[in-house]
DNA sequence: TATGAATGAGCTTTCATTCAT
DNA sequence: AATGAATGAAAGCTCATTCAT
């Protein structure tokens, strides 16, 4: 009798959540499809099952939509580079692990790696976010391999950084719209020599 | 008397021949300013000091502009890249001239840059023809280099061109809508190391 | 026992009753502040502490909330004008007794008479209403006025009833919107000397 | 030959003032007959037998339409207030002249005055100054008359001002609507009574 | 009786494109 | 060739109303 009134508030916010979730989910689908100017709130709603009104519903506006899925693109990513403890690992085998978790992430959430590294998102309010996560924590990683000797001291931290934003966001983002179009390991071979030692002929 | 028509004909030629060129200028500065998207056509119009009208009599429409602005881009790139003769540098020097000349190109048409490295127009139709010459571009240097012994064999080509682009898409574009954040030789020297050497400590 | 259903039952009443009530108060405090147009169910059911469908299940539609605020306040204006015995009243008295129980019901109620006295809501079919009772009852008291010889007989008592009315609207609106910006007696004393005296010259 | 590019700016200036001036024409009418708010653009442009795009082609927005439509208003009321010389005027005549010219005014443009006088816009922004231009010209009147001894001296003139602008939209507004309904001199000397005896019995 | 998530018609506004002059 | 007023499809967003719980 008592259970009765919060099973129903619970029956309803769990559907609530469900609601938002496809909502979430279509769009990002869309975004990563199409990009997210040209989906129109209208093709959201129907993908989603709703009907337009519903959208603002869970979100301020459309740019508010595209901001939430960008910020669950990144809590994936973070949680993903948080799987592994990193603390005791040498440079090398660092970058390694960073690079396989940035790979994973696209693998398992293909549709937020392309809207996360779709470019013309990075480039609207609401990417930007996104986009300086990406180069500080790259920044980051180089300024503690350069400090630990990692690294070459006579590079250019933000340009660097800058650069290798560039690769995981036209690697990773076309990996991701296209995963059948490499393997996991050809694509985190791809990075990790990319980064540790270009393209010259080894030894 | 029969030179006057003729003459009238040509100045009018030189003149709608530069009504064209000052639309192509404007654009690609609005372009590399704000985005081609949210620069409007009435904007465009303004700023080369004709009416809407008129850029449809020279272009077939927006997204012909945008196209003819990015092959005007990759005209002058090619231009830039075609300057020295490459037939008998090795490789690492030839990587460093061809970095070289794609800086040279950003620095001297840093509007033209902006766009054609602007990422949500190698998203567009008409930019992806763009993204399409640079990706097969660097694929072209890569199997080269390849062949000739100057790179790894061990590489995935396609994967590694894409890398590249982003690293130029990325770089280079910052660069021309930044032009005082970098200098040249620190981006001349950014672009080489990545492609040659990667980040390691050097020997 | 017996009594415990019927005792469920008028309590039931009571709180659907209270429930009526504080809609039906909050939206005239509502509708004076923003107008009714601009006030949504919304922000009405927020502001009385229950769900939008709840408004619906007390009153037919929006307009009819509305119809409903107005019929409360010419209930209330009836009252006032009501308390006065005005048998055996002259001409000047009886409109100065009009006048002080207009003035009052203003007084007393606020957002009623900001409600009743909206221009906006007299316009609405809902006002209607309320603005033809105001017209009539001007209209009556003018005819009987004129039958007693208190007026004089050449009027437009048409014409005269709804200058009568814009004065209400205009003076009642604004002081009830703005109780401190008047005192009392002023208010009184203009509507009593506009109707009776005009502003000529005393002798 | 060098008239002829003028006159073809000369055509097409005046068939775009021809446009502006219909959808004015049209706004007014259709706001007079169901408010401003309730009027559709949609409306508006089919009613002026141009595409919505053109309404914004000549204002800003609909409540720059609006306010354009006030302001007309407010120009031809001054038009006709300023058309009788009023410097040698005694008070009762100045009257007497004043609401003559506010008669003819709403039986000329009836629709600018069911607008103007419009309550639901006089309390918009855009009829505030509409509003505030009534409420001064009236105030300003009424200290002069004080002044000069015309006027009792004991009134509150800000609330008698706004009397006076009460029974103008009252009146004036319901005569803009419905013309047949009374004479032009009957409203003319209900204005003038109102103002200057009240209605008590004449002596 | 009460809830509030969901609805969707309808609104205002934008802007690439056209065409009579 | 050049003009720019006019177009109208299509977008984002609001909010009175409904109905399953």
């Amino acid at each position: 009798m008592e259970g009765q009134p919060e099973k129903t508030t619970n029956a309803r916010e769990r559907s609530q959540q469900a609601t938002r979730a496809r909502i979430l989910t279509e769009a990002a689908r869309l975004f990563a499809e199409s990009g997210s100017k040209s989906t129109t709130t209208k093709v959201i709603a129907e993908a989603a099952g709703v009907a337009v009104g519903t959208i603002y519903l869970h979100f301020k506006d459309k740019d508010g939509l595209l901001k939430e899925v960008l910020k669950t693109a990144l809590t994936r990513l973070k949680q993903e580079l948080g799987k592994q403890p990193t603390g005791s690992l040498s440079g090398p085998d660092l970058v390694r692990t960073k690079m396989e978790a940035l790979a994973d992430f696209t693998h398992r959430f293909p549709h937020l790696a392309a809207v996360l590294f779709d470019p013309a998102n990075l480039g609207t309010p609401a990417g930007r976010e996104a986009h300086a996560f990406l180069l500080k924590s790259q920044e980051n990683g180089l300024m503690a391999g350069i400090s630990a000797g990692y690294y070459r001291g006579d590079i250019h931290s933000g340009l660097v950084a800058r650069a290798m934003v560039g690769i995981l966001v036209e690697v990773l983002g076309w990996w991701g719209r296209n995963p059948q179009a490499a393997t996991r390991s050809e694509v985190i071979e791809t990075l990790v020599e990319m980064r540790m030692n270009g393209l010259k002929p080894g030894v």
